[in-house]
DNA sequence: ACAGTCGGGACAACCCGTTACT
DNA sequence: AGTAACGGGTTGTCCCGACTGT
């Protein structure tokens, strides 16, 4: 009955992820978190044994759904692969919108992180850019995803659906050769 | 009698571009950027008042470029400023490629400088919606701003005008909702 | 139903011996105590008031040892005491052997304790000095304090017999003056 | 006009030496080091990257005397050895007394520092016990270690000629097996 | 109901070491 | 060469709720 885990810890990795994205991994300090919340620096360790453990915890859930994400799209055929990248990850850094923006700005922190070993980044380009090796495909590639995260961290708050369209049909154009330019 | 090598001043420089870009600016003591350059540490004060003074210094050619870009974009009619907007944007980003990674990753760092007052990247955003106030608009303009910037920062590294072209033709194919989506 | 394994407060102060030993008393925390025996650092503070309070427990029954052998040793004549002292304290030495060890280098620590209010080692050296108040021979019953104490704590492994022995006699020659030197 | 007073370097030894006797290393706060000599913490650490760092310098003039010694005496024949080694040693611990005080409390801390990786204590012990491996002969050797030891420590304050002729006839003494005992 | 036992959670004070700066 | 302020992390200690067996 009731939410059965106490409500300090989830109120901790809510302010960390707050405050991550707002002034930095660095630029945030155990008293900072402890502060905001209301509680101890001692109580914060208490629940979390290093800050490193508390971006990790934070970035864990988004890590394991890009790595299924990326477990999808390998099984699908080429033809398929660009079309189902783009809408998983639009979806995907949708879902998780603030920590996609915590990976954008602290990339060199999150990655001595254990949970993101082999990094999805670097897969997913590859998917996106349908597995092709040539560099210009992959520079596309690059493009499509910076374009989502930064709208995702930076852009205007539209509605989900309205959001996830936009993003989906732009992307798609980005990777489109044949399609019109100027 | 010529210099034997570059004033100390703009091996400091250099060396925390360098190491801004790698560790991050809160990331990199002074102590690592005197060491890097092999100089003390308070030489390096000598030259520079503050660790932040550093960061205006070296951010502050692309601030200026960035402004005057602007200040080109604002004269031209409606119905040019896209294609100048992109153009612009993607050989700025390209002339001044690891000082728009870090802009990226310490952006919060960066607006606190002074030379960043009115952030130009507003603007920016602005004329490459076509001075649209639509979100829509905006939002395809913020992904623009992110595709060009990641692409800088953690894309393949092709020749100068392969880069300028991918990058141009992509961005306007964003930016032109006629052309063909899903 | 017989209690299938010690209760836990002797566990607690078997645990506190070894580590205290090994580790030295401030090298130990509670946490290191209770980690080692399996249970929280609540319970273990339920059975003691605090740490010192631990060491207190623990060096009690030596102390009230030294503190009889002394009592039993003042009321013997000045030509027996020498012996009586040597042999008392090598026994004392062997049977508290790990709590010698930890008095050797936490002699500091173990002072504070109520347990040592008057300390029975300065007494010990006094009856070792057969009552002289010399300073050559209190020198000497001081080298015969150590000799012991090192022994027992860095010394090899001997049966108990036979390094009860060699200590005694070693002891004896030591306090002798008139035997061999060079 | 010689300098007024020891450079702050030697101050700062000087009193961790003091502090590290009486309360113990690990009972000994970098910033009670800095207030004992009247400097911040942060200029402490200026000069010792680390209170570890303190420790091994305080120490590594007597690991250095101990390993000369312990040279010295490898050359020497087995008929000559103990005696020279009782002298050396008493002699050592003599000169060195603090810091044989420390060692003996703080042998724990004092081997994770480089300085000691071979201990040299073992190797004495070797040539005290004039290289016999006998069980009891290693047992006397270490009370002998023992005996100056705490001696030097604990033992009362004679003249250097006085402790030293005492020291080193009680321990000849200690390790002649044909004299006089029980 | 009640004393004895145990543990999850919390905290003040402090630790060693680093920072930007003088 | 020197420092004040702060960094992350650990210490010993404590509160209070939850289990025993009686």
């Amino acid at each position: 009955m009731g939410r059965s885990r106490p409500p300090l810890r989830d109120q901790l990795l809510e302010a960390s992820l707050r405050l991550f994205a707002v002034r930095g991994y660095r630029g945030t300090s155990l008293q900072d978190i402890a502060t905001e919340v209301g509680c101890s620096k001692a109580s914060l360790l208490y629940h979390f044994s290093s800050k490193e453990a508390i971006l990790g915890e934070l970035l864990s859930p988004t890590a394991q759904a890009a790595d299924e994400l990326n477990e999808r799209l390998a099984a699908l055929p080429d033809d398929q692969v660009t079309v189902a990248a783009v809408e998983g990850f639009v979806e995907l850094a949708l879902r998780f919108r603030r920590e996609v923006t915590l990976l954008l700005s602290e990339a060199e922190e999150a990655t001595k992180t254990p949970v993101f070993d082999k990094s999805p980044g670097d897969r997913l380009v590859h998917e996106l850019a349908a597995r092709s090796a040539r560099e210009p495909d992959r520079l596309r590639a690059w493009m499509v995803l910076g374009a989502v995260a930064v709208a995702c961290a930076s852009g205007p708050d539209l509605p989900y659906e309205e959001m996830r369209e936009q993003m989906v049909s732009t992307a798609l154009r980005m990777l489109d050769p044949g399609a019109g330019g100027a």
